[in-house]
RNA sequence: GCGCCCGUAGCUCAACGGAUAGAGCAACUGGUUUCUACCCAGUAGGUUGGGGGUUCGAUUCCCUCCGGGCGCACCA
């Protein structure tokens, strides 16, 4: 029995006794299931009795005990207890509870999918960085949790786009180009330009591949190198990220917002529902209608459009291609923008509740030798992606990083993470994976075939047995909750309970016979409890983009 | 000044409004002639920044104060 079907179940106990009129319920509310942390509790556990108690007029023990009443008929529960103020604690039969692992290896890749999100079609864009140098420490983050959230939100059921708007307009790319041509020609950079080193890489490539730029005027060199140089960037932060794992199935320029006219089309749909001014000469949108603390100007007086209309422009086309609800990963140093976006949703006649989301991540600290390495992409003095990669590796650099929620400040000592491993969970829960590969192969060297061998769920009766079968039925309820909430670090956290319950489970249970002895149920079964957990193990990692080592 | 985020064990951090607030690291005590010890079992460590409120029940929600981070452009 999962988890879901206790829970239907508990439902149709309700169901039947709102029928026999022995209970009064004007709506019977969803029903949760949790897994108690004290083995005390039993198998799992709801608080069904305390969140019907007040609309059916009687006290939780009450009704918890009408509840038992019924469910203790169910053959595959051993036992019913109310505990505390009125918790339903469940002991299941331990065949009932065994038959997950089977039925696991069935769904193989697809456990843990569900259709919470069915046909919402949701688009994350996330990291949309400058292409205007390397991606630092904080896109890092973006691009592992923004991936992950698509995986979480793609495995709940949902159509996702991923999305990366490139800003491929405006003063910072200007910057971009005069800082690459003043190298080219050996003079300084401008000061607000960029003086990273790469800029010096950038502008020695493009002179040996197109000497010419440098007879041009000064004018022209400018926009070419600019061109060349945003080509060149743009590729390199595609590389990068394809190395790491992360993808996009879309890469959306802001120049082509413009070319295609989308900037017009949008400023029109904002006037039909009414919210374009004129003011001193500028165009402005009327964010104030809808909470935002000032008004924003769409044209300046010059005629030039702001970047903003290009942001509303963007929202209006992200919507137009189908896109229900539009999520935002937005440094905390853009949280100003939060109210922005929202007014241009409701401006745009949507509700911004529904369609757009905003999540605000915290910035990334570094400590180096017990002091903050400050990121800077102007200064040149930045810890890239790569830095991170080359110190820890992919897997160690994406677990890390999804391993916290977004809200709170990531601080990353570099001196821990590069001196050994020991410190970064990923290791243990990767460790879990390989251990588990290679008790299976040792089974398939000694010739033991679990999977034709009649499986007998019964033969699992041990404490660690049925805690591990607990953790492994909580999977799909973690993977819907990471999706809903947007927070795939549930997921990593999840899968460290997951492996400390298969060390422990190792420990206590030896699962092939030693020599001499004869394969038993109890083989069978516990090799069986062993490919399920592995399959869960690496269903919970592709998540995180984390991979599953067979050997380590 | 206004707004957003954060404050939990010595350190880094968890905890759909649920039961005795949990992990890892650091400290201490044990465990492997057997399937991977990158492991397991255990000890110690807390007024969840302070104070109010909401309720069966608050780390979680509301108010207030203290402390820290980040924003408040006809920039992008």
């Amino acid at each position: 029995m999962t988890p879901e079907e206790l829970s239907k179940t508990i439902k149709e106990s309700l169901e039947s006794l709102v029928a026999s009129q022995k209970l009064d319920l004007p709506e019977i509310p969803e029903i949760k299931i949790e897994r108690p942390k004290s083995k005390d509790h039993g198998d799992f556990a709801s608080n069904i009795a305390l969140m019907v108690s007040k609309s059916a007029g009687k006290n939780p023990r009450e009704v918890a005990q009408l509840l038992v009443d019924v469910l203790s008929k169910n053959p595959g529960l051993k036992k019913v207890d109310i505990a505390g103020p009125g918790f339903l604690n469940f002991t299941l039969d331990s065949a009932s509870l065994g038959e997950l692992a089977k039925s696991i290896l069935e769904q193989a890749d697809k456990y843990g999918h569900t259709k919470t999100l069915n046909n919402e079609t949701i688009n994350i864009e996330f990291i949309s960085a400058n292409p205007t140098g390397p991606l630092h420490l904080g896109h890092t983050r973006w691009a592992a949790v923004g991936d992950a959230i698509a995986r979480v939100l793609a495995a709940s059921g949902a159509k996702v786009v991923r999305e990366f708007y490139i800003n491929d307009r405006g003063a910072q790319l200007d910057k971009f180009g005069i800082s690459i041509c003043a190298v080219a020609n050996n003079e300084a950079i401008p000061e607000d330009g960029y003086h990273g080193a790469y800029v010096k890489d950038l502008a020695a490539e493009i002179v040996k591949e197109r000497p010419e730029i440098l007879k041009l005027s000064k004018d022209k060199q400018e926009i070419e190198f600019r061109e060349e140089g945003y080509k060149r960037q743009l590729k390199q932060q595609q590389n990068v990220l394809d190395g790491f794992r992360t993808h996009f199935d879309v890469w959306y320029s802001e120049r082509s917002l413009h070319s295609s006219g989308a900037v017009e089309k949008g400023l029109a749909l904002l006037k039909k529902h009414g919210h374009v001014f004129e003011h001193e000469g500028a165009t402005w949108l009327k964010t104030t209608d809808f909470g935002d603390d000032k008004d924003r100007v769409l044209i300046k007086a010059d005629g030039e459009y702001t970047y903003f209309a290009s942001d509303t422009a963007y929202y209006v086309d992200k919507r137009s291609r189908g896109n229900d609800v539009n999520i935002y990963l937005l440094g905390a140093d853009h949280h100003g923008y939060v109210n922005r976006l929202r007014a241009v949703a409701a401006c745009a006649g949507d509700d911004p509740d529904k369609n757009v989301e905003v999540l605000i991540g915290q910035l990334v600290k570094m400590l180096k030798n017990g002091q903050e390495v400050r990121l800077s992409k102007r200064a040149g003095n930045i810890i890239t992606l790569e830095d991170l990669v080359d110190e820890v590796g992919v897997d160690a650099a994406r677990y890390t990083l999804t391993r916290y929620p977004v809200d709170t400040p990531l601080t990353l000592e570099i001196d821990l993470l590069t001196s050994h491993t020991n410190d970064n969970p990923v290791f243990y829960v990767q460790y879990a994976h390989a251990r588990i590969a290679a008790v299976i192969r040792s089974a398939q060297e000694k010739g033991i075939d679990w999977q034709k061998n009649k499986f007998n769920p019964a033969a699992l009766v041990t404490e660690q047995e049925a805690e591990l079968l607990g953790a492994l039925s909580e999977f799909p309820r973690i993977v819907s909750s990471a999706a809903q909430l947007r927070q795939p670090h549930r997921v990593a956290r999840y899968l460290e309970e997951l492996a400390t319950a298969y060390h422990s489970f190792y420990s206590a249970c030896r699962v092939l016979p030693l020599v001499g002895e004869p394969v038993t149920d109890e083989t069978i079964a516990r090799l069986v409890l062993c490919a399920a957990t592995k399959q869960v193990v690496k269903n919970g990692l592709d998540l995180l983009g984390v991979s599953a080592p067979e050997k380590m």
